[in-house]
RNA sequence: GCCCCCAUCGUCUAGUGGCCUAGGAUACCGGCUUUUCAUGCCGGCGACAGGGGUUCGAGUCCCCUUGGGGGUGCCA
């Protein structure tokens, strides 16, 4: 079978291109590519551009940036094209014309005149009289011809789809049955003022007409689906399977919006991460990221938890994906991005560091592959990879330009009348005497030390730690003295001293 | 207001009438490992929202209440 077979599934993505691709679209993305992936069909990708004021330059390659980095191909749409397109929205406006005309000949639609303040005040009015319509379907309805007429004269109109008056059941492969009832659904806008379809209406024509077979999008277009259900019964369209997956919210219950960002900042925090970039900017592992979010709404079951994209598409149905809302809770991803970061082979783990460098415009771009493989097995155990710069960061900066931290020189070199700095005046010319600047040959000498002076370990290596890096983070004092060598080491601890005081 | 959806540890979840004195993960707490920061290992705390039914038996089915979420746009 392939991909192109009559009855094989055929799922969609379909964004507006509001800017980056948000962590909850990403998991959308996630449980349909999954879908399509597993029974080998087709997933698209469709930008919903039809609303032409909320449109953001550039952001159709942001996602399609976001979505290759989570490693979620497609196989029709932007940049690779396909038999059913044009994949952009506003590039389908001949198309939505068509079986508008359809549904304004067999007298399903019509034409509206109603502006906008109009509209408010008999919602308004709606609300004060506690009726569940807003809008009233006018009597008579307005002729084609009246409509035609009114456009031509240059007057802004709508179209409007009618509601049948019945009953409406939606079958939901996640939900069950759905019904609303009739006086719950009034007659809505499918062809905008300015001539774009609206969502409902490009939505239904598209997915007939792409042939999508199954419709995963989340719960917040629930009670969308009657009315697209009553559109593809006016059009003659088969109704997809639908399927409503939980929203995500933030561990306060609260939306996840790229305004808390803005929010974040304004209290002086650190920005939360919302879009699947800041993910990637903050320096997470894909695998970690998709593993993360495909736990929220979903579980194999079996106490299954961590797994990648292949093992995720052998193990992932529909019929397992859950009801209830889910929060998203920072922490726990970072313990799988540490996971996977430990269990990431070392060239992964290196091109996904290089990444990170690239994508943040870090001064470490330019360190070649050897020296930061090198820095990511001495940080071994890292959560993110902010956590590796944190710690190894020291070796690729200039021997001046390490900045002693207040709260380490305070605690490992000034205190008890400055016994740190004593260690390292007592240290520095036998570092200068070792012939052989290797990890073991440290190891002994402060060995040595130790037991000469009658110290532990720390009081020894702390005090040399702060002088190289100005911190008390580092990999292991051995390794860190090697690999700086031993230039860099005296020149570092001469400096030290010589800020002393 | 009206309509719709949902409801197990703080959080993500397993559980599809007896396997549940409710399992895992994460967080948290304690201990061990450790030259720093992490990691790792061991142990502990911790939930079926409440009330009615149905049934020999209910976390699992039904109803009500409460709570949360969504919709009610010429946004998608």
């Amino acid at each position: 079978m392939t991909a192109n077979d009559a009855n094989s599934i055929r799922v969609r993505f379909a964004p507006s291109p509001t800017g980056y691709l948000h962590i909850g679209g990403a998991r959308t993305v996630l449980f349909n590519w999954l879908v399509a992936r597993r029974a080998s069909g087709t997933f698209v990708l469709r930008i919903e551009d039809t609303d032409r004021t909320r449109h953001i330059e550039d952001s159709v390659q942001k996602i399609c940036d976001d979505l290759r980095w989570l490693g979620l191909d497609w196989d029709e749409g932007p940049e690779v094209g396909g038999d059913v397109g044009p994949y952009f929205q506003s590039e389908r406006l001949a198309i939505y014309n068509e079986h508008l005309q359809r549904l304004l000949e067999s007298g399903d639609a019509y034409y509206a005149f109603e502006t906008p303040a109009e509209l408010d005040a008999m919602r308004e009015a709606a609300k004060t009289a506690k009726s569940n319509i807003s809008y009233a379907r006018p009597d008579p309805l307005p002729t084609v011809e009246e409509g035609v007429a009114a456009k031509a004269a240059g007057t802004k109109v709508v179209v409007r789809f009618k509601m049948p008056g019945t009953d409406i059941t939606v079958v939901d492969d996640i939900l069950g049955e759905v019904t609303l009832a009739a006086d719950q659904l009034e007659d809505f806008i499918i062809q905008k003022g300015d001539g774009f379809p609206t969502y409902h209406f490009a939505c239904v024509a598209d997915d007939a007409l792409m042939k999508i077979t199954h419709v995963l999008r989340g719960q917040e277009h629930l009670m969308n689906t009657p009315k697209h259900v009553a559109m593809q019964r006016a059009l003659g369209f088969d109704t997809p399977h639908y399927a409503h997956m939980p929203v995500i919210f933030n561990m306060d219950g609260s939306k996840m919006s790229k305004r808390d960002k803005e929010k974040a900042i304004k209290r002086g925090e650190a920005p939360p991460e919302i879009d699947v970039h800041d993910f990637r900017l903050a320096g997470y592992l894909p695998e970690a990221v998709l593993n993360f979010i495909a736990l929220l709404g979903w579980s194999p079951g079996e106490d299954r938890e961590r797994f990648a994209l292949d093992e995720m598409t052998s193990l992932f149905s529909i019929e397992r994906v859950g009801k209830t809302n889910a929060k998203f809770d920072r922490d726990k991803l970072v313990a799988f991005n540490t996971d996977w970061a430990t269990r990431a082979s070392s060239e992964r783990l290196l091109a996904a560091f290089k990444d990170y460098l690239s994508v943040n415009e870090s001064s470490l771009c330019g360190a070649d592959d050897a020296a930061l493989a090198r820095a990511l097995k001495a940080s071994e155990g890292f959560r993110t990879f902010p956590d590796v710069v944190k710690k190894t960061g020291f070796l690729f900066k200039a021997d001046d330009a390490i900045a002693y931290d207040a709260k380490a020189v305070k605690k490992v070199l000034a205190k008890n009348d400055g016994a740190g700095y004593a260690m390292l005046e007592h240290l520095l010319p036998k570092l200068e005497a070792l012939p052989d600047f290797s990890a073991d040959a440290i190891e002994a000498l402060l060995a040595a030390t130790c037991e000469e002076r009658e110290a532990k370990l720390g009081q020894v290596a702390q005090p040399i730690r702060v002088a190289i890096t100005g911190s008390t983070v580092s990999p292991s004092i051995h390794e860190s003295l090697e690999w700086l060598g031993k230039g860099a080491t005296l020149a570092r601890i001469g400096r030290c001293l010589a800020h002393r005081g």
